[in-house]
DNA sequence: TTTGCCGGGCG
DNA sequence: CGCCCGGCAAA
């Protein structure tokens, strides 16, 4: 079960359909602090991150794309209430987080799929999978650019922040392109961030039913939609 | 009923 | 341009 959850996320990686997500590298400020403990960090501290950011988008080459095991998208998660934590960051309710140590996933995607689906603030806490590291590592490899001199394309979009983390997001700009050497220094201290992974980790909602802005953050959090959404033209950050 | 968003208005 | 909404189709 922890090694399914490995090789989804492997698949997912090396998967084609991933060159539409934009996938963040991030690094905190003191190395030694741990995923685990920035998740558990209060919302008023002063965590300053010193991030740096880089997004791959369908610049990426096209990798071999290994073939899929069919039954690799149907999967449970035992134990379906492991500890949960309120996502520090709070992209969207459909990210996955990736640490060096842990994979978090979205609390929403524990529950069982069909009715009953997504009450809000439920959805932005988080769970802790175990999983086997060093496939994701390898599988996380297979996305860097094979030309390491190449500088990171502009972020397709900037993520969604709220008020608590848009303080700490800073070196948005920074020049530092130091993705290779993250990778290859065997995510250490290294957060991986994969964006709107949803689509692959669970299985496709019956209606094709892409979420956009205005379902994932909801009406009161209306700051938080990109603005194409806010002026009802269509969505760009969750593309179909 | 809600949701996505085209077309169009206003500054 | 940015910003906003009426209204409609589809869910």
């Amino acid at each position: 079960k922890e090694v399914m959850a490995a090789t989804v996320l492997t698949s997912l990686s090396t998967s084609p359909l991933i060159l539409n997500s934009a996938v963040y590298f991030v690094h905190p400020e003191p190395a030694s602090k741990t995923w685990k403990e920035v998740l558990s960090t209060s919302y008023s501290s002063s965590t300053s991150g010193n991030w740096s950011w880089d997004a791959s988008d369908q610049s990426v080459p096209s990798t071999p794309s290994p073939p899929l095991s069919k039954d690799s998208t149907h999967f449970m998660f035992e134990d379906p209430i492991p500890r949960k934590r309120k996502s520090l960051f709070l992209f969207s309710p459909y990210d996955v987080y990736i640490s060096c140590n842990a994979v978090f996933i979205p609390t929403a995607f524990l529950r069982n799929s069909d009715s009953d689906y997504s009450d809000g603030e439920e959805d932005f806490y988080y769970s802790e999978i175990e999983v086997n590291m060093d496939s994701l590592t390898e599988g996380l490899s297979s996305l860097t650019p094979t030309s390491p001199t190449t500088a990171g394309p502009p972020p397709i979009f900037p993520p969604p922040l709220s008020d608590v983390s848009r303080s700490e997001y800073v070196g948005v700009n920074g020049s530092q392109s130091h993705t290779s050497s993250l990778l290859s220094q065997s995510l250490d201290d290294v957060f991986v961030h994969v964006l709107t992974l949803s689509h692959l980790l669970f299985p496709r909602k019956p209606r094709g039913e892409a979420k956009k802005c205005r379902k994932v953050y909801g009406m009161e959090k209306r700051d938080m939609w990109c603005t194409a959404c806010r002026w009802k033209k269509a969505c760009q950050r969750f593309t179909d």
